[in-house]
DNA sequence: CCAACCATGTAAGCTGTTACATGATTGA
DNA sequence: TCAATCATGTAACAGCTTACATGGTTGG
């Protein structure tokens, strides 16, 4: 399972789509980073529909994907895993888009608290790393990089804090 | 070019390194997303010493490699090109660390220049956004994803104006 | 002497991009 | 009718990662 893989079943999970409507949401969406070339899309579904995750279904002019039973336990264990520091922040940002409508609002908030702690982490590292002696030897640009690092760590920790009380204020809105 | 050769090119540039050292600066500092892995750097320091950008110098146990005039002058190249918006806030950010002790300063504040510039358009667009149709129908959930973006967008922002205060206040400090 | 590190390399594969190609349909 | 959009696809490549492999050196 690819990143791309998870997006297009989130976004067909979500509601059944056609392959160019996924390349449209790439297009006109900032979320997904991927490119809407059909050279990554179409592929990627047919294998999806081989591995029984996805069907197709003809409908009008091209096909719409719909989510089969298997692919959405693929998605669930895949939202049920503990957030790892591997994942990049780009991953992370697109399962929790993903998670949108699910009905179990705890993966929601457990998520933003891993990701929290995680950005947490990484700013205390960042700090960690000025104090140590390479650091002594960076040039000024060298430094402001770092230093860019963590100013965009520190909003990870504001935004996921933010929306923790944006979710907990609000009632299960959907 | 692809980007790890100009990460390279810019660290041998500032001093002669071996590939292992060059490894273990991808290993033990936040700069540079890459892999340390010798899959990527070792086969990249050989097409780079065949393309007659850097020369490789047998020194103890394994080789140092010096930057040469000709990769000097891709670097420069590199250095002077207009900030576009298709380079990614990851690549923009090694060509700043990358531009350290580089004599010409003006290179320095051109880049914050720009890349505030950019990110303010990105500030920009993802309000613009917010005010779509697309926006309404979306998800808390992918709202809040989107306002990530736009926190991350506003950190650019603060960071490069803070780099251009600091850096204007500051003598030429190398 | 044995583990850990220094130092370099190759082969295979994964993932996504670029570029090209095709044809139907819709609106001006 | 002519351009733009809908809609799908393939082939070739680029770029990096993973995994494996090798041998020297240093310190406990």
């Amino acid at each position: 399972m690819t990143p791309l893989n998870y997006a297009l079943l989130g976004m067909v999970r979500q509601q059944p789509r056609s392959g160019y409507a996924l390349r449209k949401m790439f297009e006109t969406t900032p979320l997904g980073n991927y490119s809407s070339s059909p050279g990554s899309i179409y592929p990627a579904l047919k294998k999806l529909v081989v591995a029984g995750l996805l069907e197709s279904q003809a409908m009008g002019r091209g096909n719409h994907y719909l989510i089969t039973p298997q692919g959405e336990r693929v998605l669930e264990t895949w939202f049920a895993q503990p957030l790892g520091d591997e994942e990049g922040a780009d991953m992370a940002l697109m399962r929790f888009a993903l998670l949108h409508d699910h009905p179990n609002r705890q993966l929601t908030l457990d998520f933003l608290q891993a990701f929290a702690n995680n950005s947490r982490r990484q700013v205390a590292s960042l700090k960690a790393f000025m104090d140590g002696d390479v650091w002594q030897q960076m040039s000024v640009q060298s430094r402001l990089a770092v230093q860019y690092g963590l100013r965009t760590a520190q909003a990870s920790v504001d935004w996921a804090d933010d929306a923790l009380k944006q979710l907990k204020s609000a009632p299960t809105s959907s």
